[in-house]
DNA sequence: ACCTGAACACCGTTCAAGT
DNA sequence: ACCTGAACACCGTTCAAGT
C-alpha cells in the first residue's frame, strides 16, 4: 500500500473533468456513457472510478469549477469606485468571454443541479452569496449617490442578476454570437434601473 | 386491421405525457426509465411505444404543450390598451400560477432542447415569434406615448423577456415561493426601463 | 389497431486480479 | 496506490404473438 500521490491525483481528476465536459457538451449528460468519458480521457473504467465515485460526482466537480469563475466576476464590484462603470465592464467581460460551449455546459449543469438536493442547496447558497456581494456594492454606490438611494439594494441586486442571467439563457437558445448586439440595450436598461429618475 | 381510433389515441397520448411529466419532475429525464413511465401510466412498454416513437418524442410532446401556454400569456399584450398595465397583469398571472413542478419541468426541458437540434430550432423560432409579438405591442405603446419613443422596440422586448425569464430561473433555484416578494421590485424595474425619463 | 411481455444491445458501477 | 477489463444489474427499444 503506497502513499497517495497528490500531484497525480489532481492531474488525473482535472483530466477526467476536462474529458467529461467535452463529452457533455457534445452529447449531453445523460447521453454520455462512462465508456465515452473513459475513451476521451484514455483510461479504463476502473481507473476512472478510482478518482470519482460516480457520474454525478463528475458533474459536481464541473459545477464547482464554474462557481469559482462566477465568483471572480462579481467580487471586484464590491470595491469598485464607480459601480455602474464596473458593472458594465463585468458585463462586457462576460459577454466577450462566454462561448457556446460554456452556455451548453451551464444549461446541462443547471438541469442536473435541480435533481440533486445537495448540489441544489449549495448552488442556492452560492447565488445568495453573490447577490449579497452585489447588494453590498449597490448600497455603497447609494451612499456615494451614484445609484438612486430609494432603491432596495437587495431587490435591485436580484433584478440585475435576473436581467443578466436571462440574457445568458437567451444566448443559450440563439448562440453566444447573439449576445453582443444586445449589449447596448442591456446597459441602457441597467442604467435606467439604477439611475435617480429626477 | 381495424381503423385508428382518434379518441383513444388522443386520450392515451395525453395520459402518457401526464405520467411522463410526473416521473420527470420527480427524478429528471435521464433518471426516469421507460419502465417507470409505464408503471405510472399503467401500461406495458409495447403499448407505450405504440403511441410514442421514443423517450425523446415524449419530451417533444411536453415541450409543445408548454409552448402553447407561453404563447397564450404573451398574445393578449398586443391588443392591450395600456401596455405597462397589461404587462404587469401578465407578470402577476405568471407569478401566481407557476408552481415548483412547472419550474423543474421547464429546466428539464430546456436542457434537453439544446441537445436536439430540431427541437432547439423550433424553440428558438418560438422565442423569436414571442419577442416579435411583444415588440409590436411596445411599438404600439410608443405611438400612444405610454412608452419612451426613443427605445428600440425589439431590443426592449428582448430585455423584458430576459428580466422575466431570469426571475423564473432564479425561482427554479430558490422555489416558486421566492417569486412573490420580488414582484414589486420587478415591476418597478420594468416601469423604469419603459418610462420616458424626462 | 391495440396490447403483452420476453428478448436484445447497451449502460453505470463493481470487483478480483495485477503492478 | 494505481490500473485493468470482465462481470452484474439495469436501461431503452423491438418484436413475435395475442385479441
Amino acid at each position: 500500500m503506497r502513499l497517495r500521490d497528490p500531484q497525480l491525483n489532481a492531474a488525473r481528476r482535472a483530466a477526467i473533468l476536462e474529458a467529461a465536459a467535452n463529452c457533455f457538451v457534445r452529447q449531453g449528460f445523460h447521453a454520455t456513457s462512462m465508456k465515452d468519458v473513459c475513451a476521451e480521457a484514455k483510461m479504463s473504467p476502473g481507473t476512472l472510478y478510482h478518482y470519482f465515485r460516480s457520474k454525478a460526482d463528475i458533474i459536481a466537480g464541473i459545477i464547482e469549477d464554474e462557481r469559482r469563475m462566477a465568483d471572480e466576476l462579481v467580487r471586484p464590484l464590491a470595491a469598485a469606485p464607480d459601480f455602474a462603470a464596473a458593472l458594465f465592464e463585468a458585463v462586457d467581460v462576460l459577454a466577450g468571454s462566454v462561448t457556446d460551449r460554456d452556455l451548453v455546459l451551464h444549461a446541462e449543469i443547471s438541469a442536473e443541479l435541480l435533481r440533486q438536493p445537495q448540489l441544489r442547496e449549495r448552488a442556492a447558497a452560492a447565488d445568495r452569496q453573490s447577490r449579497d456581494t452585489l447588494a453590498a456594492a449597490i448600497a455603497e454606490a447609494q451612499r456615494a449617490s451614484s445609484v438612486d438611494r430609494r432603491l432596495n439594494a437587495d431587490h435591485t441586486a436580484a433584478i440585475l442578476f435576473a436581467l443578466i442571467d436571462g440574457h445568458l439563457w437567451n444566448a443559450t437558445l440563439h448562440g453566444a454570437a447573439a449576445l453582443a448586439p444586445r449589449l447596448p440595450a442591456l446597459k441602457q436598461a441597467i442604467a435606467r434601473i439604477l439611475a435617480d429618475p429626477e
